[in-house]
DNA sequence: CTGTATCCTTAGGGATACTG
DNA sequence: CAGTATCCCTAAGGATACAG
């Protein structure tokens, strides 16, 4: 295992996704986004967590300005702004299933990961031992 | 790819973690934990991003409270306190890979990828393909 | 419906002094 | 060295009213 500082010096990868994730807020709207197919203002407010409009407001635009999200301006379903993912946004897909596979490991009000997440699990696990076990 | 409610309902795996780590401060001392190998309290304070005695401690405080992190209390180096990851805390390693991965692909300033991230990187790359492609 | 604007409250966080 | 304790300030965030 690295752990000198070739990994993380003053430029960090994981203080730099805190400065764009590093709220409660901004991972549900790429959750929404991600998983339950969300793409307008008012879908956004409809999560169970509430989210008040003016932080909606605030988060979808710093997404925007990452790059992100992207807003589409031709919208042929009624004159009505909506929200996509990015390239850069999509990729997060690979954090989001890890932070979901950690989750259903360790919470038990957690729901267990549907066939979706299984297949996924599968997949990586032989992978991650090996890694995990240069941690001692 | 699944986008009814079954993955993220009331009890969402990502809220879940973002309850633990939605701030600016709690990720960096896993990171310090993780791969640089950091075990006791000014350590922590001297990370480039320079966080407080205070703050510091009520994150350890937070993270032993949610057996992330645990304090050694039979020490022998000296009768100094120190702290490690559980089991609980080393699973959080595919994460902090991903999202060292993520950095690396999209900020320009962030270092480029050691071999160790390198290697892991090739494994993955296959599997994630298939599944991002899912959400197209 | 999709936001803006405003007000107000609270939590997060920096600085610093101090203690075992 | 490893924290505690205060003070104070700013940013984050909730509620609500309102505008295009």
């Amino acid at each position: 295992m690295n752990r000198d500082s070739s990994l993380c010096r003053s430029n960090c990868p994981i203080n730099f996704v805190l400065e764009t994730f590093g709220d409660k807020w901004t991972l549900l709207i790429v959750r929404d986004l991600m998983f339950k197919g969300k793409r307008r203002f008012g879908e956004f407010l409809e999560s169970d967590e509430k989210i008040a409009t003016n932080i909606l407001t605030d988060r979808l635009k710093r997404l925007e300005e990452h790059e992100i999200v992207e807003r589409s301006t031709s919208s042929e379903t009624g004159a009505r702004r909506s929200y996509q993912l990015t390239e850069k946004g999509k990729d997060l897909l690979p954090v989001m299933l890890e932070i979901t596979a950690w989750s259903a490991k360790h919470d038990a009000k957690t729901n267990a990961p549907d066939e979706f997440l299984g297949q996924f699990a599968a997949a990586r696990e032989t992978l991650i031992a090996s890694l995990k076990a240069a941690l001692d």
